[in-house]
RNA sequence: GGCGGAGUAGCUCAGUCGGUUAGAGCAGCGGAAUCAUAAUCCGCGUGUCGGGGGUUCGAGUCCCUCCUCCGCUACCA
């Protein structure tokens, strides 16, 4: 087994639906993790859902369920809208399991027997809606004067006692962090805002609450439960089996990479670091946080009546070309913005177009002229000038760009391969060569062969069922179809020798339609 | 208010340490080809590089200033 790596999203919060903000980050970890499996990694993927909290206890109580029925129900939604997008994760963690509780317990143990929890009153402006306290000056006044959150949610003065967490005393190992670990947090512009936030003083943080009970509940204080992000971050560890000093840990921990939401850096960034700090646990490797996808340039919300299943726009355009729309128009990092012309329109162009067509051109005449078959030939400069642009392309371009998380960029250099095929076989004319010279026909169309084999395996990531569809036409066995077999320079004499012929191509990349009110209303 | 990011072709964006006529894709126009998913290939850009000023032999790139948008954050009344 290759080197670990350990990715995981956010836990979701399934009060409502998966929108299309959960299918992103869950492609995209998906992506991450297909890539460094296709890399040759040990990979383990971990996505779940977090089903604590006062607003989960709430709605259960509005559709007369108890908590733990709302969530087994809600949580469900999450794992098909993973199997829906070909979301292939290790372990899904719900934070409602009994093993989950216990690693949050234990957590807490150990941040206490570190001196770093202590009792206090704590007193504010509390809005239930946001599980939050505010500071006065934070406050906008509503209507008849009554005071609201900055989100606009009511206030009500509370004092409750509550466990701190001394958040303070880790400033300065928070900084020293961020700047002897350059790519801790990552995009650099959330690394600036996360040094400038703490920079400027941290307090300490409220980490029990007394006002409700669906939660995980404080050791030794049975009336209090943690604070959310205590227990919710505390997934990471539970899905590797800690505290149990399993292999998966030992393995996998610290984690090499949190996908998350750019609006939660700061729970993953400066909290979660310093709670493993202070139990005295290794911290990951990187935080990243991705940006939000919108809706024609809007966020999505139900007042504008725009929010998308994620599940239905899979069925509608196709699993691959959903995820291949994401990560080619969007910029990992940055918001993007989609549209269902958008994906059509990219989608056709390019996945349709320009590389389906592609591989079902070369792969029909090569079984209209040639039966199928494949077999040794002999190259001109011309062959082997495309044959090394797209071997660069496929293995050194596209893999550096993934490996940076620069997906639009590593798409890219693909494409120009595709592109460069095109003018290839445009250039060489097969058609042509099939009356005038047979022998170069062949060179050409199996020139032709290799490079759509190198194409086909550097995207498969992105989009994994029509790739293995083009792979499995090809006869390209299972354990051939890494980005290191792009470097096994025997590969296609040892295909050759399995006497195999092609069959006749079956599309994997149909073009697109757009459906007739979006057009219309476009 | 402070910090950070962004402003480049109709649209989406690239432009590394400042260095020849500022690039790509999409869209549009013209042509070629007919193997293929009406797909492909070739050719075609008079862009105030947000405005202004400055440094320099030379600035999209560096400095100052202003405008607009976004993020984080602080504060006032």
């Amino acid at each position: 087994m290759g080197e670990p790596y350990y990715i995981t999203t956010a836990i979701s919060y399934p009060n409502g639906k998966p929108h299309i903000g959960h299918a992103y980050e869950a492609i995209a970890a998906d992506v991450i993790a297909r890539f460094h499996k296709a890399m040759g990694r040990d990979v383990r993927l971990q996505t779940g859902t977090d089903e604590h909290g006062l607003k989960m206890a709430q709605k259960a109580r509005d559709l007369d369920l108890t908590p733990a029925q709302l969530s087994d129900q809600m949580s469900q939604h999450f794992i098909d809208m993973c199997a829906a997008l070909n979301v292939n994760y290790d372990v899904f963690l719900r934070t409602t399991e009994p093993r989950h509780h216990t690693a949050s317990q234990e957590i807490w143990k150990r941040m206490e027997a570190n001196g770093d929890l202590y009792l206090d009153r704590y007193e504010g402006w509390y809005s239930v809606r946001d599980e939050a306290y505010y500071d006065e000056s934070e406050l906008v006044e509503g209507e008849g004067g009554s005071k609201l959150s900055p989100q606009g949610t009511p206030v009500e003065w509370t004092v409750e006692e509550s466990w701190f967490f001394r958040l303070s005393k880790y400033q300065d190992k928070l900084l020293a962090l961020y700047t002897d670990n350059p790519d801790f947090i990552r995009p650099e512009a959330r690394r600036n805002e996360m040094i400038a936030f703490v920079s400027q003083g941290l307090r300490d943080l409220s980490v029990s609450r007394t006002s409700f009970d669906w939660g995980v509940k404080v050791p030794g204080s049975d009336n209090h439960v943690m604070y959310v992000w205590v227990d919710a971050l505390t997934n990471y560890l539970t899905g590797l089996g800690w505290p149990e000093e399993t292999d998966a840990f030992a393995k996998y921990w610290p984690a090499n990479l949190h996908l998350i939401g750019k609006d939660i850096v700061r729970f993953h960034t400066i909290y979660w670091p310093a709670f493993l700090m202070s139990a005295n646990l290794p911290v990951p490797h990187q935080v990243f946080g991705h940006g939000f996808l919108l809706n024609r340039g809007q966020k999505e919300s139900k007042s504008l009546g725009n929010v998308t299943d994620p599940i239905a726009l899979a069925e509608r355009f196709g699993v691959d070309a959903v995820r291949y729309f994401f990560m080619r128009e969007v910029a990992f990092g940055q918001d993007g913005s989609w549209s269902a012309e958008a994906i059509v329109t990219r989608c056709n162009a390019e996945l349709a177009n320009s590389y389906g067509n592609l591989v079902q051109r070369v792969l029909s005449m090569i079984f209209k002229n040639m039966d199928g078959k494949l077999d040794t030939f002999s190259s001109t400069e011309a062959d082997d000038v495309l044959t090394g642009f797209v071997r660069y392309a496929c293995s050194v371009e596209v893999t550096r760009e993934f490996a940076a998380l620069n997906f639009s960029a590593g798409i890219d250099a693909w494409m120009r391969a595709v592109f460069a095929c095109n003018a290839y076989i445009d250039e060489q004319a097969p058609w042509t060569l099939r009356k005038t010279d047979p022998e170069r026909m062949r060179a050409v169309l199996l020139t032709l062969f290799m490079a759509i084999r190198d194409l086909t395996i550097a995207i498969a990531p992105i989009v994994p069922t029509a790739a293995g569809k083009v792979l499995d036409q090809l006869g390209i066995p299972a354990g051939e179809r890494g980005y290191g077999a792009l470097h096994h320079a025997g590969w296609y004499m040892e295909r050759v020798a399995t006497g195999e012929a092609l069959a006749q191509p079956v599309g994997a990349f149909p073009r697109l339609e757009l459906p007739a009110e979006e057009s219309a209303s476009a």
